[in-house]
DNA sequence: CGGGACAACGTTTTT
DNA sequence: CGTTGTCCCG
């Protein structure tokens, strides 16, 4: 791998430093990292040393004499956004950690926190995650009658998604559901009403959901000039990585921060799109310099990462997109193996002949890092999961379901969410469901009788003073104690939630026999990432908004530390990623393509440069893999054709392999 | 009114 | 297969 010397981290003036960039960069990325102020757009395909050319914009900025602090990164994943501070503070010194930066979403908390009072919110708001979501209107749908009335009135998860998709493509209910929701448009009233319903809600309890921080922070930069100004006057650079996958809602900030000096640069690539579910759409990439007048456009097509037969695999699949993407990837790597196709007779054969591989590869010298196994959805990996967990092959899995997700975990940060928001009614229906002997009607009882409280103290005093009696009055004292206990401001958050965890593990006990110790575990787990944490708020914000991916999965042998872990991983995750030897399994025609995205043009269009970005994860080895005759029950059809995508694709360009079974026991 | 037992339904990707 | 909704008993 590359070297890279570190530069000490004395405290000399960065401008100090000569940075030779023409000879580090190629031409295309040198005129992007140089390019400092007015607007630009960076068409960057994938390997193009995209990072590498925004670490070097950094630098320049910061060498050039610009605070790091008014430079501001928005990018995917936090993670994203560190990597490369880290690496530009390696270029310039350690003031580059000092840039602002993360996703939209975690940028628009921080900023809202400090105007909520402009956008009419308290600041102790709570961030409501999707199914916290999904909680409250279901509950508004219970009340509205609305569950009885109509047995195919649509279920929350359906009802959410709409409310978020009009928010996401900037349309309103009514015509997305006109559009395309069309077996819902007898319900259309209903729906209004609800989404109505669901945003007083909202406003009376101080919540906000993920689409309210998007669009209230829009609303701040559109709405007040005082508060927008200033805002585009500390971050006097905006960069925005990622951009194919940010919507119209999120252009419209980009848009507002940078409405003083216009000082912007986007970088993305129209062929890795692949967020459409979330309104994202890579017009907005084409949009971008009628957006900002008098852009300069560059784009990085030599590819850095992969070997030439790889690219062309890659090349070939999105070439016959329906819609011509703007550029061609090559590389100098002209030599490598093929990428192969391997036909497997089922899942199991599928399972054996990944493991099988990696194991071959960690003989010639691979590390287990070094590799992934990719999927379209996460449960396509289950089985593999077992099949590893058998070879002993240690892996970390990320995308789909998180750790923060589960009950258990959810029902300790109850706790937690009540204390930094007294108002807020879905935390507090949740703690309060989890004392025996209280249900639903209860439970609405005893908000009820407490939500006029002016602040936590007075309302865990009206809990303890509930009139009415029954087997839960007990319960109620030791809740409020528990509260009271962790509303103390000198009690650091891991200790917190470790008080809640013990008033709350009884009753985990009682309710989940079967799998206590594992989640006992899970909220051990829990118990350690909050001590990372030195305030309630900022915990809480990230459990919403950046969650820990890592599962504690048994995979996690401790031994593995040495050479890493395996990486499995939905192609979402896995965006911006990079690996030795990549294996992408079920390219099966239902599964990738998805079943769902089989019927719409564009969604198949979507699956297509999902497929891409998987392929251009890979650096050396690339497998691809199906199972053939496999029962689906979900589509309740049997999946036998390889992926539409890699049939008929021009010859030469994939290795055909059959995967054989030596039978007999193992 | 709470909670357990059973039936029916729908099944992706992420902030 | 796991979640969500309904029904009925204590």
């Amino acid at each position: 791998m590359e070297t890279y010397t570190l530069r000490p981290r004395a405290a000399v003036a960065p401008s100090r430093y000569r940075i030779d960039y023409a000879g580090e960069l190629n031409e295309a990325q040198y005129e992007a990292a140089t390019t400092l102020d007015g607007p630009v757009l960076v068409i960057a395909g994938a390997g193009s040393g995209k990072t590498r050319t925004l670490v070097y914009r950094v630098a320049r900025l910061v060498e050039s004499g610009v605070n790091p602090a008014q430079i501001l990164l928005l990018t995917f994943t936090r993670k994203a956004a560190e990597e490369m501070l880290r690496r530009a503070a390696e270029l310039v010194g350690a003031s580059c950690e000092r840039v602002a930066g993360g996703t939209f979403h975690s940028f628009a908390n921080t900023v809202l926190r400090r105007h909520a009072r402009t956008v009419g919110l308290g600041p102790g708001f709570t961030i409501l995650d999707r199914s916290d979501a999904e909680d409250v209107v279901n509950l508004l749908r219970t009340r509205a009658g609305l569950d009885r009335k109509d047995r195919r009135f649509p279920r929350k998860n359906a009802i959410l998604e709409i409310f978020s998709m009009a928010v996401n493509r900037s349309t309103t209910v009514r015509l997305l559901v006109e559009e395309t929701y069309g077996h819902l448009y007898d319900h259309l009233d209903d729906l209004l009403r609800l989404e109505d319903a669901y945003a007083r809600y909202k406003r009376e309890k101080n919540l906000v959901d993920y689409d309210d921080l998007l669009v209230l922070l829009r609303d701040l930069l559109r709405d007040h000039p005082d508060a927008a100004d200033q805002l585009s006057r500390t971050y006097r650079y905006v960069m925005v990585d990622e951009y194919q996958d940010t919507n119209r809602l999120q252009a419209e900030i980009v848009r507002g921060l940078a409405r003083t000096h216009d000082n912007v640069m986007a970088v993305g690539d129209d062929s890795q799109s692949i967020y459409s579910f979330r309104g994202a759409t890579f017009r907005n990439i084409m949009d971008f310099p009628a957006l900002f007048p008098g852009t300069r456009i560059v784009k990085l097509e030599e590819n850095y990462r992969s070997t030439q037969p790889i690219l062309d695999l890659a090349n070939a699949v999105i070439d016959r997109a329906a819609e011509k993407h703007t550029k061609v990837l090559h590389t100098r790597k002209a030599d490598g193996q093929r990428p192969l196709l391997l036909q497997c007779t089922d899942e199991q054969a599928q399972s054996r002949f990944v493991c099988q591989r990696v194991l071959e590869l960690r003989e010639e010298g691979v590390p287990l890092s070094e590799i992934a196994v990719l999927f379209r959805s996460s449960f396509h990996s289950f089985d593999l999961e077992l099949e590893l967990s058998r070879a002993d092959i240690p892996f970390v899995k990320r995308g789909g379901f998180k750790f923060i997700e589960t009950a258990h975990v959810k029902d300790v940060l109850a706790h937690l969410r009540i204390v930094a928001n007294p108002r807020d009614a879905v935390s507090w229906h949740r703690v309060l469901l989890l004392l025996d002997g209280l249900g639903p009607k209860t439970a609405d009882d005893v908000f009820n009788h407490l939500a006029e409280a002016a602040d936590l103290a007075e309302a865990t005093a009206r809990l303890a003073a509930y009139p009415r009696r029954g087997a839960y009055t007990k319960e109620l004292g030791r809740l409020a104690r528990v509260l009271e206990e962790i509303a103390d401001d000198r009690l650091p958050p891991g200790e917190k939630v470790a008080r809640v965890v013990g008033f709350y593990t009884p009753m985990l006990r009682n309710v989940h026999r079967e799998d206590f110790p594992k989640r006992e575990k899970d909220l051990e787990h829990f118990i350690t990432i909050a001590g990372r944490y030195r305030s309630l708020a900022s915990l809480l914000a990230d459990m919403a908004l950046e969650p820990p991916t890592d599962s504690v999965g048994d995979g996690l042998a401790a031994d593995g530390e040495d050479e890493g872990l395996l990486t499995l991983s939905t192609i979402h995750s896995a965006k911006g990623l990079e690996w030795h030897a990549v294996f992408v399994i079920w390219m099966v025609d239902g599964r990738f393509p998805s079943y769902h995205n089989i019927q719409d043009a564009d969604d198949v269009e979507e699956e297509r440069r999902l497929l891409y970005v998987s392929l251009t994860r890979a650096k050396q080895h690339l497998y691809l893999s199906y199972p053939i005759d496999v029962y689906d029950r979900a589509s309740g059809m049997v999946l036998g054709k390889p992926s539409r995508f890699v049939e008929g694709l021009p010859e030469g360009l994939l290795r055909e392999v059959q995967v054989v079974d030596e039978g007999g026991l193992r």
